[in-house]
DNA sequence: GCGACAG
DNA sequence: ATCTTGTCGC
């Protein structure tokens, strides 16, 4: 990751937004090479007025639909939240945690988009290219794109379109709630995301990223009193 | 100018 | 994301 720089708090806008640009250009999008066993979820939390970042990685077993190991870390943030830069916010925190999980993924899901961004470069993007593995986007709004008409039933689909592009998909993952954004990370095709994210999820999102959910949340909670 | 805007 | 209690419903 020869772009990776802990310093992100140096970058500023224009930076930021020409090195998605350029990054956005190493995406790969391919079949995932081996069979899904393993699969990641990651989210973040944070604190101290969003001065504190906080993240939790949970790998989940496929087969038995159960977490085998959680990892945690926390970084001061440098990045403000600006829509469409959420990564240089989130990156540190996300890849330091990764850097304490000791199994290793087949996929990773993470909790905003890949290329359903404008530039085509969002936080899933840039996990998947700093770890070079698969990653998909499961994001629970839309960041830019647009979709009408999506059927209620669980495993009901539809392309999410931007400027005459289809950027990702709006998968609805239970019937009669409200649908999950999916799209590609690297390293995998939006069919292959989409089939990871319904095969991961029980409820509206992915186990994986449900149990980082509560992960990070009771870590948060841990790190405001003292621990 | 007015709204939209991942987490 | 975060600030916040109870409550209605499957």
């Amino acid at each position: 990751m020869p772009w990776f720089s802990p310093d992100f708090e140096a970058l500023s806008l224009p930076e930021a937004r020409a090195l998605q640009e350029r990054l956005a250009g190493l995406v790969r999008e391919e079949d995932v090479d081996k069979t899904v066993r393993l699969v990641a979820g990651v989210d973040v939390a944070y604190d101290g007025g969003g001065g504190h970042a906080h993240a939790a990685v949970a790998l989940w077993d496929v087969a038995s639909g159960r977490v085998i190991e959680t990892a945690t870390a926390s970084a001061e943030t440098h990045f403000p939240y600006v829509p469409g830069f959420l990564a240089w916010r989130e990156l540190p925190a996300v890849l330091a945690a990764f850097g304490r999980l000791g199994g290793h993924p087949d996929v990773v899901l993470v909790d905003g988009h890949g290329r359903a961004h404008p530039r085509r470069c969002g936080l899933a993007c840039l996990v998947g290219l700093a770890l070079d593995l698969p990653t998909a986007g499961c994001a629970k709004s839309v960041l830019v794109g647009s979709f009408s008409g999506l059927a209620a039933e669980r495993g009901a689909r539809l392309p999410l379109v931007d400027r005459g592009e289809a950027i990702g998909a709006v998968l609805r993952t239970r019937t009669g709630v409200r649908p999950v954004y999916v799209s590609v990370g690297h390293r995998i095709t939006l069919e292959g995301a989409c089939g990871v994210v319904l095969r991961a999820s029980r409820f509206r999102l992915p186990e994986p990223l449900r149990i980082a959910h509560t992960t990070v949340t009771s870590l948060r909670a841990a790190r405001i009193r003292g621990a």
